[in-house]
DNA sequence: TACTGACTTGCTTGTTGACAACAAGTATTT
DNA sequence: AAATACTTGTTGTCAACAAGCAAGTCAGTA
């Protein structure tokens, strides 16, 4: 219902044109967010987003283009803020220890807003599909991922922490999908998957497989 | 175009109504597979399904119930035949073999059956979606294949070709998101992803991790 | 400094075409 | 004649776009 646009008329005169547009955006975004997490994005419809923010049913294609803009939006959002757990988390870590650090970053992430992760997680499944207009955005996303591995694993070959006949491109590959599949079977089932637990384990796995 | 419908007369009422229908779905089922691949779930319309199968708009809706009963059907058929793959790749190995027996089977089902790969995981990603239609099929055949690799995983143990400190549970799941997220990977990025070395790579990373 | 009129920005409402779903058909087989 | 395979008519929902309105901003003038 947008707090912004039922504050006191005094307060609200106070506010610049830019500012109440920027929560306007703010106010879509999270009402978006609710939605998909209630009933999926299929489902969620531009009418209800705006509703929700308290706006008219116009306002978030006018904002965003259209649907999948939006979307994109809230993609790229997300995205960001988890980027900035992962590189805070691993600092000038490298090699196992970096590979860890993410992970536990990332269960941090994810426990820490699990609302974010399960969004920004069924946008980037929906990119799957062909045509996908997130395709590109999530593509960036997973190579980014995938670049900082590598480096990590690198770096742990050629200081000797790392044995040196694995393949860091192939084992890069590995370990995204593993964070990918996992977060994966947990949106699908959260009952039946122990994200902790299976993310601790993983850490054993990579120390045994990798280590010099 | 459906070749069914264009056969000559002849050939056609020597055909049975039983024997028809069964054309018919299987003709608007592999439209709906190409069309996909082509323009992914949303923008696959009913009425092309039904055209390019050389049918009606209306007959999709007609035989599946709705549009989600249709895609429903094609999981349902895709995964039934990788289950087939499975069985027979995997045979009666236990253990770790087992494993890699899985892992195997795999690769040759999606080479064996790109098509079909990619929009079973398409279909599988969609399902991830609250409230989706196909989220129970999807669920259903994650949970089949974590409970296939947890026996295999529980032999291995008792007979001691797997150290007895692994969790079946936890690594089950590793081992079925791996499969997951590299197919997901693999879908999103074909070029930048070699799934077949990277499969054989987890299958070496298993040995060093799981092997007494 | 105070006023004014053009312009811009934030947002809403009217409308159109695409679509899934359902109901009511027709035609062919049994 | 009864059932089956399939088609066509229709309705309501939706995204997208266009045209609007009202509040805010700013340049120019006195």
């Amino acid at each position: 219902m947008a707090d912004g646009s039922n504050k006191s008329t005094a307060e609200a005169s106070a506010r610049t044109q830019a500012e109440r547009s920027a929560t306007s955006d703010k106010a879509l975004l999270d009402a978006a967010i609710d939605l998909i997490l209630e009933r999926g994005i299929d489902k969620t419809t531009l009418q209800a987003i705006g509703e929700r923010a308290g706006y008219s049913r116009g306002l978030a294609t006018y904002r965003f283009g259209s649907k999948a803009g939006l979307f994109d939006a809230i993609c790229k959002s997300i995205s960001h803020r988890w980027i900035t757990y992962l590189t805070e988390g691993v600092g000038d870590k490298h090699g196992i220890d970096a590979m860890c650090a993410a992970i536990d970053a990332y269960v941090r992430f994810v426990s820490d807003a699990p609302k974010e992760t399960r969004v920004l997680h069924i946008l980037l499944c929906a990119a799957a599909a062909p045509q996908s207009d997130f395709q590109e955005t999530a593509r960036h996303l997973y190579e980014r991922q995938r670049e900082d591995v590598l480096q990590w694993m690198r770096q742990g070959v050629s200081e000797g922490s790392i044995r040196a006949d694995v393949d860091p491109q192939s084992e890069s590959s590995t370990f995204v999908a593993f964070l990918s599949g996992i977060t994966y079977l947990w949106l699908l089932d959260p009952k039946v998957i122990d994200f902790r637990k299976a993310n601790e384990d993983f850490k054993a796995q990579l120390r045994l497989a990798l280590a010099a």
